[in-house]
DNA sequence: TATGAATGAGTCTTCATTCAT
DNA sequence: GATGAATGAAGACTCATTCAT
C-alpha cells in the first residue's frame, strides 16, 4: 500500500550523475528520509544541506550525486508527502462498495491523515513559495488529483440525483481543504477547545452538513459583492499620511 | 476607518534608537510599505534587508535606527498586514442593526478582503514559521480576536434560539478560514472553474450552509476514527524497503 | 590638588570648530567624565560613540564640535588618567623633607593609587596600541615625567652616597612599574593570596630591598645571556612540521 | 622541545567541522601562523578576519571549516603563544641540578623570552580584555602554572633555610612579571638608556635581590597606608568644577 | 561512486562621522 | 552652538555547490 512501491522516485525531472537506476533510487529514498525529518523541523530555508546529508546518512558530496540543488531535495520530497497523504486516501476507499460508506470514509480519513501527518502537512503549505517553475506545475497536477479522488466519491454517493455540477466540484476542494485548518490554526483552535478530538469531531459535521449542498437548490439572498478593491499598500499608507 | 489612522505602528515590542516619535511612525511606514511588497514579492528568507531598505526608499543605515533586526521588520509588517484585514471586518458591520445582515456582511467582507488581499493572506500563512517566541504569542492573540469577531456574531444571528456553544465557536474558525481556500489553493480553483467570481459565490453558500448546524441537532452516523496513526518516516521506508 | 585645576584639558593636539575656549575646557571635562567611564569599563573598541555621548550627557553631534574622532577622545581621557595618577603622586611628597620619608612615601602612594584607580591603569596598559603616532609621542613625555619623580626622589635619598647612577635610573623604572602587577596578574594574584592587601605589603618590602642596589655593588655571577633569539613564528611551526 | 611537537594545537574547546584530526592539526597552525602575524601587527580589534585568513594562506571559508568564531582564533593563537613563553623556561631549567644554577637559569632565560618575544608578550597583555568567559579560565590557569614553575624553583633554592612561605610565593610572582616591563615600557626604557642589553643586566640585579628576601625578615618600618580611596572620575571633576 | 574539504558570494548588522535644521 | 537623523563602508559569519582524490 505504500506509495514508495508504486511509484519509482526517481521523477523525469530530477536528473543525477549517477547510472545506476536502482542506486539512484535508493539513495533518493535515503535523501527523501533524512530530508522531511530536518524539513518538517526546521522549514525549507533554515534546513542546511549539511544536516540533510547527516540526517540521510550520506555524505554532501553523494548526495550530489543524486541531486543537483537543495531545490530538488525539496521536489523529491514534495513528491513524497503528497503520495503519503493520497496513498493512504485511495487505500482506504478501495474495496467499499457503498457510495454513502466510501464517502463517510474518505472524510474521516483525510481528516485523520491531516492530523496524523501536521508536520508534512505543515510543510508542504509553507514552504510552497519554495517552488520553482517546473515543480508549480508537478505540485498543482497532484494537488488536482487529490480533490478528483472527492469529486468521484461525491458523483458515486448522490448518482442518480439531480446534482448541482459545479457545486459538487467546489464541494471537493472544500472537504479536502477543510481539515487543513487543523495545522494551520492548530494553536489557536488549541486555545479555543478542550481537545482536538472534539474539534475533529465537529469539523466532520460541518463537513457532512455541507454535502448536502451538492443536490440542493440555493435559497439565500445575500448582500451584493462588497466593493472592497485590491487597495496596494501605497492606498493605504496615502490615506494614513493624509490624515496627518 | 484604515488602521493605520486609529493606531500607531510603533509596536512597544520593537525598539528604536531615535527619539521623535512622528518620525519613527513616519519611517516604519515607510518600512512597512517597501517590505510588504518585498515580502509579498519573494518570501521573508529570501528578501534581502538592502532590497527591503531600497524599497522603501531609504538606506540600509537608517532603516537600521527603526528597527533592530530583519525579523522585525517582519513583525511590524505582520501588524500591518493583520490590521488591514481585521479593521477592514469591523468597519463593515460596524452600525448594522439586524444580525442576520450583519452575519451575511461578514462573511462577504472576509471572502472579499481575503481575496482583494491574496499577496498578503499568502504572506501571513507562509512565514509564519520565521516568528520568534514573542511574535507567536502576538500573532496567535490577532488570530484569536478575529475569530472572535465572528462568534460574536453569530451568537447574535442566533439570540433567543438552542445554540450548541460548541458549534458555534467551531463555526466561527472554519467561516473565517474556509475563504483562505482562494489563497492556498488559487491555482488549483483557478484551473477547476471558470472564474475565481463563481469560486467566491459558491463557498458563500456552502458557509451558510453551514451556519445552520449552529442550532440543529447532528444527526449522523459516522465510522469510527480510523486507526492512522502517526507514522513516520521510517515506517514507510521501512515497509518500502522490505519489498525491495 | 586636583590635575584638572592645574592644566587646562583642551591639548594643542586636539582641534574644535568651537570658538569659545572656557566652553571647550568645559565640554571637554564633560566628555572625559563619560568616556573614562565607558573606556574603563568596556575598552576602547567596544565602547561606542553614541554610549560616551550619552554617558557625558551631550549628543554626538556635540561632542563632534569639540573633537575630531574616536582616537581624540581616547587621547584627552589618556591626559587626564595620567594626571590622576602623576598629581596624586606629587601632591603626596610635597613638602615633605625628610628624603627617607620622602621615598617610602612616593613608593607606598604609587602603589595605594595604582590599586586605587585599577580600571584606569588597566585601559592605559590595554589601549596603548591604539594611540597614533602623535599620542604616542605625548604618552611617552608623560610616563618618563612619571619615572622622573621617582628618579629624583632616589637623589635624593642617597644624595652623599656613592650612587649606581643607572642602578638609580633603573630603579626609578622598576619601582614605578612593580605595583602594575596589582593591575595586570589581578586575578592571578586573588587567587594565589588570601588577600590583595598582604600582597600590596609584600610588594613595598621588595620594593625597599631593590632601592639598597642603588648603593651597592653587584656581586652576582650570573650565567651568560642564553641564545635565546627572536624565532620567528614561522620557525617555530617550521620546526614542526619537520617532525611530522 | 618546541611546544608544537609535545601538544597538539587541537584545543577541545574550539570545535572544527572538519573529520580529519591531522589536517585540523596543520590548517590551525596555519591559521595560527597567519594570525599571530596580524594580531601583533594590528591587535585583536582592528585585525579582520579575511586578513588573517589571507596571511595564513587559506581563504575564509576554510577558515572557518576550523574555528567558529574570531574568538576561536583569539583563543588558539593565545594557546600557541603561551606555549612557546612556559616550554622554553622548561626546557632551560631541565636536567640541571644544582638549585642555585637553576634559578639564575630561568631568571635570565625568562627575561630573554620576554625580550625575544616582545609582540607576543605584549599582545599578550593588552588583549586580556577580549578574552570571553571561557577563554580567562584558561588563560588564568596558563598563567598560574607559570609562576608555579619559579615557585618551585625558588623552593628548591632555598630548600633546608628558613623560608617567608608567603614571600616565597610573591617573588615567584615578582620575579616572573618585572621583565615584562622590557614590553610594556619598552619605548620609555629605549629613550631612558644606552642599550636595552644593559637594562636587561640590571633587571636580573634587581631581580637576585630580591631573592634574599625569601629568607629575611623585615626590617623596614613603613608609613601606614596612605588615605588614598578609590576616588571616582565624579569626584575629581566635582572637585574641578568647585573651582571654576 | 564516495568522500569531505575548499570555496566565495552573499547576508545581516554595526557604528564613526557628517550635515541640514 | 546644539541637535540627532542619515549615511555607507566595513565586518563577521553562513552555506550551497564544486572537485580533487
Amino acid at each position: 500500500m505504500n506509495n514508495l512501491k508504486t511509484r519509482p522516485i526517481k521523477s523525469k525531472s530530477v536528473v543525477s550523475s549517477i547510472k545506476n537506476e536502482a542506486l539512484i533510487d535508493r539513495r533518493r529514498k535515503q535523501i527523501i528520509q533524512g530530508a522531511v525529518k530536518v524539513f518538517t523541523a526546521k522549514g525549507f530555508h533554515k534546513a542546511t544541506v549539511r544536516e540533510i546529508a547527516e540526517a540521510s546518512g550520506i555524505t554532501m558530496g553523494t548526495m550530489y550525486n543524486y541531486v543537483r540543488t537543495k531545490e530538488d531535495i525539496l521536489f523529491i520530497c514534495y513528491e513524497y508527502m503528497t503520495s503519503i497523504l493520497s496513498e493512504g486516501l485511495k487505500e482506504a476507499i478501495s474495496g467499499l462498495e457503498d457510495p454513502r460508506e466510501e464517502l463517510r470514509v474518505i472524510l474521516r480519513r483525510n481528516l485523520d491523515t491531516v492530523y496524523a501527518h501536521q508536520d508534512i502537512v505543515m510543510f508542504l503549505y509553507q514552504e510552497s513559495g519554495a517552488y520553482d517553475q517546473e515543480a508549480i506545475r508537478s505540485v498543482l497536477s497532484q494537488e488536482m488529483k487529490y480533490v478528483e479522488l472527492f469529486e468521484d466519491v461525491l458523483r458515486r454517493r448522490f448518482e442518480g440525483q439531480k446534482i448541482n455540477e459545479f457545486r459538487l466540484r467546489l464541494a471537493a476542494d472544500i472537504l479536502s481543504y477543510t481539515p487543513v485548518i487543523l495545522v494551520l490554526r492548530r494553536w489557536s483552535l488549541n486555545r479555543r477547545f478542550e481537545s482536538m478530538e472534539e474539534v475533529k469531531e465537529g469539523i466532520l459535521d460541518f463537513l457532512e452538513k455541507e454535502i448536502e449542498l451538492v443536490v440542493e437548490d440555493c435559497k439565500y439572498e445575500r448582500p451584493m459583492k462588497t466593493t472592497e478593491e485590491n487597495k496596494s499598500i501605497e492606498y493605504w499608507l496615502t490615506t494614513y499620511q493624509d490624515t496627518l
